[in-house]
DNA sequence: CGGGTTACCTGACGGC
DNA sequence: TGCCGTCAGGTAACCC
């Protein structure tokens, strides 16, 4: 389900319904089977304990508190929701309440999410952080340098370079062809053939993306909802994902589909040729 | 070793 | 109706 800007609003309506100085007064792992189960210790590392900050990195949300982390992946299809008053919903794996005696709930139907602590003294090397890319809207790390440097070792489509968390986070499937429909990049490309242009193109493409989409909400396909129950508006601002055999919104040819890596691609075969573009 | 493929899960939807 | 195949926004184990 959630991509950078998905994320990033479950991160801003997550802060949005805490109290001031928030601490936690209640934990319950209800069903620990995610992708990896709850710890079983992690209700202690949080109970009664002041939540320092709300963090987004990549696609994984923390909750900071004074000896570490509650690190949250919502997957295909997790997702937070608050509540005044508990009512159980099945896929309901984990609640904890807030200093406010509001609950926050974390349901996810398919498991592929991941909630777990981790201390603060092993951030640095924790399994699930450690080898992920720059974000994508850092101007010193993610610049088209760096991308094709990496990109001279590599024999991948574009498309699957960007949706590669080592190379850059917070791009999944549907603003990868977004963002390169956008640059004018077909997605099969190989990226030994790209220059420092085209990743200057691609850059600038992502961030613009998926900054238009966090600025709507995120994109609601079918199930994603932040912290409050709202969709996202940017599904309709889609150009290519989902639009097989739509007119491209810029020439009308029909937009094409295939597969790359096993997940559905989109592209307009006149916007983004399969040939390089000279300059 | 770095790729693509498959598995992990549930649910929705279309065809028969 | 119901059964079956396919697909879904992610990640990582598993093969060549």
């Amino acid at each position: 389900m959630p991509e950078l800007p998905e994320v990033e609003n479950v991160r801003r309506t997550l802060a949005a319904n805490l109290p001031d100085s928030p601490e936690v007064i209640e934990v319950k792992a209800l069903s620990p089977k995610l992708r990896v189960n709850i710890p079983k210790s992690l209700p202690a590392k949080i109970n009664g304990k002041k939540l320092r900050s709300l963090q987004r990195r990549a696609k994984y949300i923390l909750f900071e508190f004074d000896d570490g982390y509650l690190l949250s992946h919502l997957g295909m299809t997790g997702f937070w929701r608050f509540e005044e008053r508990r009512e159980v919903m099945k896929h309901d794996h984990f609640e904890l309440r807030w200093s406010n005696n509001r609950y926050m709930v974390y349901n996810d139907p398919r498991r592929f999410g991941l909630i777990t602590w981790v201390d603060a003294k092993f951030l640095g090397e924790n399994s699930w952080l450690k080898n992920l890319g720059p974000e994508p809207f850092n101007q010193q790390t993610f610049t088209s340098q760096y991308l094709f440097a990496l990109s001279r070792k590599r024999v991948v489509p574009i498309k699957s370079f960007l949706m590669d968390q080592t190379v850059v986070v917070g791009v999944g499937n549907i603003y990868a062809s977004e963002a390169l429909h956008l640059a004018g990049i077909n997605p099969v490309l190989q990226v030994k053939k790209l220059k420092t242009e085209h990743f200057e193109k691609i850059i600038a493409a992502v961030r613009e993306v998926l900054q238009k989409s966090i600025d709507l909400g995120g994109s609601t396909i079918s199930d994603y909802q932040n912290a409050n129950g709202g969709s996202g508006e940017f599904q309709s601002q889609f150009k290519v994902y989902d639009r097989a055999e739509l007119p491209c919104t810029i020439c009308e040819t029909p937009i094409k589909t295939c597969r790359i890596a096993g997940r559905s691609t989109f592209w307009c075969p006149h916007c983004q040729p399969m040939r390089v573009s000279k300059k």
